[in-house]
Parts: structure tokens; sequence; C-alpha cells
DNA sequence: AATTAGTTCAACCGCCGCAGC
DNA sequence: TGCTGCGGCGGTTGAACTAAT
């Protein structure tokens, strides 16, 4: 699973992730949301943070694992035909049967599809419901979204970035020292704060639907597939 | 118990399309 | 029109894990 586990030429970690560094992700994103993914390890450089990761690691890392409502564990026997289906229809266009499928991720469906339904399907070609339903079917989008409605984006594509500083003038798109100073002061006082649900639980649920994605509640403790949320202090609201 | 072979899946790489300038 | 930067996608890798011998 680790394919690199030392720094590249610039610094940047590669390699399994680890826990804290997750911790550190998933803070920043429920916080802030993406504005930018290739911008992000800028202000969680390892100086301040120790998140040392290119901008396209983090986002995999945020999209195939981090990412609320992801499923995780065996695919049922329902999307696997799902998967099988629309792969005769689609191809390896697996963002697009990812799309289909609520909680699970290309890389998911991809990987699942290598290891299991491939072989699988070349010994027995699909003959399922679903797959009458589709080929039955001209208006394979429309109908698709009838099915499985596309969940909305996680990221907060327009999300503010970083409360950096009250200067209105974007700090995205000026070099301007003291900007950037005030940029850094920011991520760091932003990772030397404690964990943001110790100190958000009164924002997170308006936060989070405003991010598009929900957190699971039940009885006040935040549902993790992960499991690193589960040394926190349960809240309530 | 030790070794080998096969499987799984997180992560990386390179390419592509799009948007802004 | 070309350049640049970005997000996203699909293919591939390879360490960890599991089963078989």
């Amino acid at each position: 699973m680790v394919k690199k586990p030392c720094c590249d030429k610039s610094g940047l970690r590669q390699g399994t992730w680890t826990a804290e560094e997750d911790r550190k992700l998933t803070a920043y994103i429920t916080r802030y949301g993406c504005w930018n993914w290739r911008q992000l390890p800028k202000f969680a450089d390892g100086t301040v943070s120790g998140l040392a990761r290119c901008g396209k690691s983090c986002r995999l890392r945020w999209m195939n694992y981090l990412r609320p409502n992801l499923k995780r564990g065996n695919f049922t026997k329902e999307e696997d035909e799902t998967i099988i289906t629309l792969h005769e229809s689609l191809g390896n266009r697996w963002s697009a049967i990812a799309a289909m499928l609520p909680g699970r991720t290309d890389n998911e469906i991809k990987n699942h599809w290598h290891t299991n339904l491939k072989k699988h399907v070349k010994h027995k070609p699909s003959t399922t419901k679903l797959h009458d339903k589709y080929t039955n079917n001209q208006n394979l989008n429309d109908d698709h979204l009838q099915i499985n409605p596309i969940i909305p984006p996680l990221i907060l594509e327009s999300s503010p970035p970083p409360p950096l500083s009250t200067n209105t003038q974007s700090p995205f798109t000026t070099t301007d020292n003291s900007v950037e100073s005030t940029k850094a002061d920011s991520v760091s006082d932003f990772w030397s704060e404690p964990f943001l649900l110790d100190i958000l639980s009164d924002d997170l649920p308006t936060m989070g639907a405003s991010a598009g994605f929900e957190f699971d509640l039940l009885d006040g403790e935040i549902l993790s597939p992960f499991g690193f949320y589960d040394d926190l202090e349960p809240f309530s609201f």
C-alpha cells in the first residue's frame, strides 16, 4: 500500500498518511473547505503543521478516504450488479460509475472491479434486473439520476478561505509579503488551535450543511468511519 | 514454523479538458 | 490563439496481508 515512504526532492511527504495528517487535513477542509487543492499544502507546510503533502495527494486522500458519508467495507450484491451493469454501458469510466453509487469512490470501485468483478463477469455475463432496465432504456443518464441521485459535491469550491486578515483583497492572488505572513500566521493559528470539533460544536451542523455534506450524529457523537473522532469529547447542541 | 504465491487496496503518475488571462 | 494553472480521471504500482504448501 505504500509506494514511497520517503520524501521527494521538494520535501513533501509521500506514502501512507498518518492518523495525524488525516486529522489535520480533515479539520482544515471541514473548517475552510477546499478553495484550491494545490495551494492548500502551502498553508499547511511542514514548518507549521507537519502536513507536507502535495495538493493532489491531499485531494486524493480526502476524496477516497476522509470524505464524510463514504461507505467502507464490502460491496453489497446490489452494488456489484450496479457496477457490472454500468461498466457494460460506460466502460472504464470509474468516476461516472462512482457517481451512481453514493458513498463509493472511483478508486474503490476500480479496485473492486479489478480484484473481484472482472473475473466474475468473464464467467458469467450480467443478466441482472438492472442490466435489463438499462439496456431497455435509451435515456441512460436520466434513469441513473432517478435510481441514485448524484450526491452534491462534497468539496466547498466556493467556500471562504482561511481567515487571513481584514484585508479585503484576495490573499490568493497576490504575493505581497505582508499578506503572506498574515496567511502563515493564520494557518499557524489554525493548526495550533485545538481540533475543530472541540471548539466548533455549535457551528458544526450548519457548517456541514453549508459545505454540502452531513455529519452523522448519534446521541451527540460524531460517527466517523475511521475512528479518529472517537477520542473526542461528545458534544451536544 | 517457514516459505512462497496470490490478493488487496492506498497511493502515485501522467495525461486531459477546462477556465482565465 | 496560445499559455498557464488547476481539478479530475484512469492506469499502474508495490507494500501489506492472507492463503497455500
